[in-house]
RNA sequence: GGCCCCUUAGUCUAGUGGUUAGGACGUCGGCCUCUCACGCCGAAAGCAUGGGUUCAAGUCCCGUAGGGGUCACCA
């Protein structure tokens, strides 16, 4: 086989989703693995819903994930321009060559008349098909018209899809559709065919809501007299309630996840086996995907987005990172919840102690704020440890930590456990009244490193309040 | 509704005629332990359904049910 030369096609009319994001990634593999291009081309001929913000989105989202393309927007390429709107040109004028064929043919019909013949159809409950009058007429170019493709009326056209196996659909749930618009702009399914075309792309990776287009679009390769590309339809991504994935299932967009604390190798990760396995295997980097990615893996089913799952994967990737590359991932977290810290050893500490117990970046900055604003004291977690009892105990570690130099873990250690042991309780009893006194509640990372990142004059601060607050 | 596609635990999946149906998330239990996590060990939970074909069916065929997609001068 050729050298893969694929596509991602999105329209500009919103961010970059978690669908696209996973069809963008299957095409991108399938190329990287094969050595072949990845394009990136840019459908904008719904003017209407186009952005240029939602462009830089998409771009951005890409680029995040580590997507990069070949030939496209912003790089260039033998093929271009990548943005519909300046290919108007080569879709008249293919539109044109199937006209003189007799392979197309100028409509006349107004958008009234057509209306008027669903509604009617729908009232005698039958297939609205376009009833063709146009077809055989001679008509005057002069008027507003769209170009409709002529259709055969009878037999079927099938295809063999690399995932989903041969598919074939009978011609007559199809009908003379519009190719061009009266002002000349192309429909979608011309404009992905004539594009594909002129851009060489020989094997077409999308989602699965269009394989009922894929027939018309093998139909105009073949007027056009252009051998048809492979296709490979991935199945769809859908919310809990089975429905396909959209806004109302929560975050949607790859940008999101990035701003909760998601790291992109995460995303990948999850996206990659929502339809494609290798395996038991669960995590899989960007390399090692170019490595094992491909499309016969692909499976043929729906499946359900499930952020549980993806936290998960996201909480692994964490944990491969180093102290260093942790803090410089969380600190615009930890700037974002209005919080002051560095990217200094303090921040490299918290993200040390971080890393086992929270699942993104964004949940260091929430759960861990009390190493770096005053902690705010669970009424239940006072109630029951800083009592009158436990006041000996927090004075006893107050004077412990007064007199040490440096909070060394050796040092803390012992001061807590020769304090349990001279009292003879266990260590649990001398380290909760302590934990809710430096940290407000009860669950925290091990005392000696919260000492250790409060640091000695927050933490004698600290436990003075505490000692008031249990007298 | 027509047409197209799909169907292994709550979810993602392995499985290509002979397996105690494997892994993962989540859930539950235990161990570890200064709490919470992490880690480790363990458990519950699945082939939608009815017929065939076959010595043998999760795997092949047909039907049924359920789900999804699509039927525009949107993409």
């Amino acid at each position: 086989m050729d050298k893969p030369r694929v596509r991602f096609a999105p329209s500009p009319t919103g961010y970059l989703h978690i669908g696209g994001a996973r069809t963008a990634l299957f095409n991108w593999l399938w190329a990287r693995r094969n050595g072949g291009t990845f394009i990136l081309r840019i459908e904008d001929t719904d003017q209407g819903r186009s952005t240029r913000e939602a462009e830089a989105a998409i771009f951005e989202g890409l680029r995040w994930l580590g997507l990069d393309w070949d030939e496209g927007p912003e790089v260039g390429g033998p093929h271009g321009p990548y943005f519909q709107m300046e290919r108007l040109d080569l879709y008249e004028a293919h539109a044109e060559k199937l006209i003189a064929e007799g392979k197309a043919y100028a409509c006349t019909c107004t958008k009234e008349e057509l209306d008027a013949g669903r509604k009617k159809a729908e009232a005698e409950k039958r297939q609205f098909r376009y009833p063709g009058t146009c077809r055989e007429k001679r008509h005057d170019r002069s008027r507003p018209h769209v170009v409709r493709f002529r259709v055969p009326e009878h037999g079927a056209t099938g295809f063999d899809d690399l995932v989903k196996g041969h598919i074939s659909t009978p011609h007559e749930t199809l009908q003379d559709e519009v190719i061009l618009r009266s002002d000349r702009v192309p429909l979608y399914n011309f404009g992905a065919v004539v594009d594909d075309i002129t851009m060489k792309v020989n094997l077409v990776g999308r989602g699965d809501d269009h394989v009922n287009n894929t027939a018309r679009q093998v139909l105009m390769y073949q007027a056009l007299g252009y051998p048809t590309p492979a296709f490979a339809h991935f199945p769809m991504i859908l919310g809990a309630d089975k429905a396909r994935l959209s806004k109302r299932h929560g975050a949607t967009s790859v940008t999101a996840y990035r701003d909760m604390g998601y790291l992109p190798q995460a995303v990948v990760n999850y996206l990659v086996r929502l339809g494609w396995s290798h395996g038991d295997q669960e995590i899989f980097s960007l390399e090692e995907l170019v490595r094992l990615f491909d499309l016969k893996d692909v499976g043929q089913t729906a499946g359900v987005f499930n952020p549980e799952k993806m936290a998960w994967v996201n909480h692994e990737w964490l944990k491969k990172l180093p102290d260093e590359e942790l803090a410089r991932l969380a600190l615009p977290h930890f700037r974002a919840a209005g919080l002051g810290a560095e990217d200094d050893a303090k921040l490299r500490h918290v993200c040390a102690v971080a890393r086992d117990r929270v699942k993104t970046l964004a949940e260091y900055a929430q759960s861990f704020r009390y190493f770096y604003a005053p902690a705010e004291l669970d009424p239940k977690a006072k109630a029951k440890f800083l009592v009158p009892d436990a006041k000996p105990i927090l004075e006893a570690i107050r004077t412990g930590v007064a007199a040490m130099d440096a909070l060394e873990t050796q040092a803390l250690e012992k001061l807590f456990h020769d304090e349990a042991e001279r009292r003879g309780l266990g260590l649990g009893k001398v380290a909760q009244p302590v934990r809710v006194a430096l940290t407000g509640g009860t669950a925290s990372p091990g005392m000696y490193d919260v000492v250790q990142i409060l640091g000695k004059a927050e933490t004698l601060r600290r436990l003075d309040e505490g000692i008031r607050a249990a007298g």
